[in-house]
DNA sequence: TTTTATGCAAACCCTTTGCATCACA
DNA sequence: TGTGATGCAAAGGGTTTGCATAAAA
């Protein structure tokens, strides 16, 4: 936890950036729930229990920011609100997500599949690669069981 | 194109909707601009030209109309807008994209990439997959040899 | 003729911005 | 102490909705 503030500390000053309350609170919360695809509103709604006076504008603001210098990746599923999630310190390590369409859950993959077809990209279309995003939208393991169990099909 | 109209009215007839002149002036503009990755303002801007009086409401009415059909896919890149891309017929075939980050450009790779990690997924995950997407953010190969030509590096 | 669809405008939601104040470094 | 950060409220952009009217089937 605390190298982890540590880091974030470095590499704001690299940057010209201050680590104040705000930030570091935010950092915290995201460490404590990470995995959870938090938007900007439920992290600010976990911010008002240690930070009551923070704004939203802060919450959106600090999100920005630490997704610009990487701690942070902000991710898109379509649903109207962006979502937040910490990067592994592992810079080469991505993840890809399956979204559940009965729950809304966000599952994670920790493989990266993709090298292989990052090269391909490269190669065949000369397109230089510098991330990129899997998802898979589907049923999830325990919704497909309790739709066995009610004993009717899902969509 | 005569017979993609004649789809959709019956797509829509099967799901008791109605085929109006501006769902069928909304098809012409998707068909003439297939794979524009189109908003729908941009929809509503060349829709302006044969259909006047259409109104913006309408066309997000019709956009999301057709995505539930699955006559459009509906996909986002995280910039905000949604974008709407006709579905090939052919239901197997997804595709994938590359963002650049340079020119914002969207290309589009022919080819379904994942079908090996979609029954892996299934297995491994006890996911069922119903959809994927696939995106790559990285340079084009357009803006790798414009930024080569003027003897700069590119982020 | 009965539904469903339309256009308009207002409402909505998420996100960003202007500005005076505050607090890290 | 000086620059960058904050909180608030207002503005912004994309999208949805209520309602009276219009037009498919």
């Amino acid at each position: 936890m605390q190298e982890r503030i540590e880091e974030v500390k470095r590499k704001l000053a690299e940057t010209g950036h201050k680590l104040t309350m705000q930030r570091e609170a935010t950092m915290r919360v995201l460490i404590e729930h990470e995995e959870a695809h938090m938007t900007a509103e439920d992290v600010y709604m976990h911010l008002k229990q240690t930070c009551p006076d923070i704004g939203l504008a802060t919450v959106y603001r600090t999100l920005e920011l630490l997704s610009e210098i990487q701690i942070v990746e902000k991710v898109n599923f379509g649903d109207g609100a962006a979502r937040f999630d910490l990067r592994s310190s592992d810079r080469a390590h991505h993840h890809h997500h399956m979204i559940c369409r009965e729950c809304g859950q966000v599952e994670e993959i920790h493989e990266d599949w993709l090298l292989a077809m990052e090269s391909r990209v490269e190669r065949e279309y000369g397109f230089t690669v510098i991330d990129h995003r899997l998802d898979f939208q589907g049923i999830c393991a325990s919704c497909r069981s309790a739709a066995a169990k009610a004993g009717r099909a899902v969509s």
